[in-house]
DNA sequence: TGTATCGGATACACCGATGTATCGAAAGCC
DNA sequence: GGCTTTCGATACATCGGTGTATCCGATACA
């Protein structure tokens, strides 16, 4: 039942092409002030490119987060990984905070995508999901390495701490997409973070 | 000096309806795809009295959070003044949460107002210091409270606590606005907030 | 290399929103 | 109550973006 088209290899191409010309853009003017024309413009197409590739913005913009979510995923998942079996927390904490918060131009267009998804059920479904995998990604970590070290009992469970972490990294967000200043957002993180999952007591420069 | 033109009465009226039918429409759309005649339509009034008060729909907008957020502003500080010179860090917590995440509607256009602020530095400076004006608010009530409830060190001083109440409410704010589950939401808020404060400890529900 | 299919460019018709200029009615002032 | 000023409605010109239909060059496959 293969329904597959006569393979394709330039059509792959001008669809990066397209999306990473959209992530530019959409950094840059907010998604709401973006255009079609703009987008194809910057990629250097036609705008028979865009309706060959995609029906709305939307979708383009939905494709988009998706696959720079997953890139994120990834790099998280690996940022993890990469201590042993015994959990580092603090060196941990390090090497997602720089994960999480390496791009700027990424939070401003995953903000943009936040407010889309507050209002269409459906895109915020699959937000939702995205944050569940990343908050169960960590919840396995953290509960992979309980005894080790204890988790303040306030939080509740190991899943309930990822919670607050997701949380933690959101709240600094809002503030590092107002003052702009990713190494402070990053020790706030640092500092939050090891708050809350009580990584011994580092006290910030 | 007066440059007061002739005092107007039906203006004022006006200028509040327009800025009420915004807020409802805002919220319902996303001011990314609301037109100017929208927001007329919904006050029920023709364009020219839009282009008579105001230049732009960011002009709008701006005067439609100021207004809002001021008003909220407001209420936080009740909240806070409610209780005497001594601090009931669980009373003033469960108070605070009630007022910020007392209407989705109003989380989901100041996020709309983030996003717009996050690529203009003339608003995001507004935005900034509206930020920083709760933040004293609440740093002030904690430290003219010290002594009584002793704050956990991790923190820093009364200001960064006041810092990371605030990162805690943007945190919970971008997962209501994707489930939109308030009263998860105010207990989760609580829960951090007690964690971060140390408000002695109280178990959720 | 020939050929069938695919992908992107071009051209066109259309619509909705914008901003301005003008006019009539309402509201303040004496 | 007349007069003046202000406010909002109406009409108009314009523009930018959208979506579609069509065409030609590129690309895979035999």
């Amino acid at each position: 039942m293969d329904t597959a088209k006569r393979v394709t290899r330039r059509r792959v191409r001008t669809r990066a092409r397209l999306l990473d010309a959209a992530f530019a853009v959409f950094a840059a003017k907010g998604f709401g002030r973006v255009s079609i024309e703009e987008v194809c413009e910057a990629a250097g197409f036609s705008r028979g490119a865009f309706y060959s590739n995609f029906a709305t913005l939307d979708e383009l913009f939905f494709a988009l987060y998706q696959e720079r979510a997953d890139l994120i995923a990834g790099q998280v998942a690996d940022a993890l990984a990469q201590d042993g079996p015994d959990l580092d927390v603090p060196a941990s904490v390090d090497r997602v905070t720089e994960v999480l918060l390496l791009d700027v131009d990424w939070l401003l267009v995953k903000t943009d995508f936040l407010v889309h998804a507050a209002r269409d059920p459906a895109v915020a479904r699959a937000l939702l999901d995205h944050r569940a995998r990343l908050r169960r990604a960590i919840a396995d970590r953290l509960s992979r390495a309980r005894g080790h070290t204890e988790l303040p009992a306030v939080l509740g469970d190991a899943d309930g701490a990822a919670h607050a972490v997701v949380a933690a990294y959101d709240g600094v967000t809002t503030q590092l997409l107002l003052d702009r200043d990713v190494e402070a957002a990053r020790a706030w993180l640092r500092q939050l973070l090891t708050a809350l999952l009580g990584g011994g007591g580092r006290t910030p420069a």
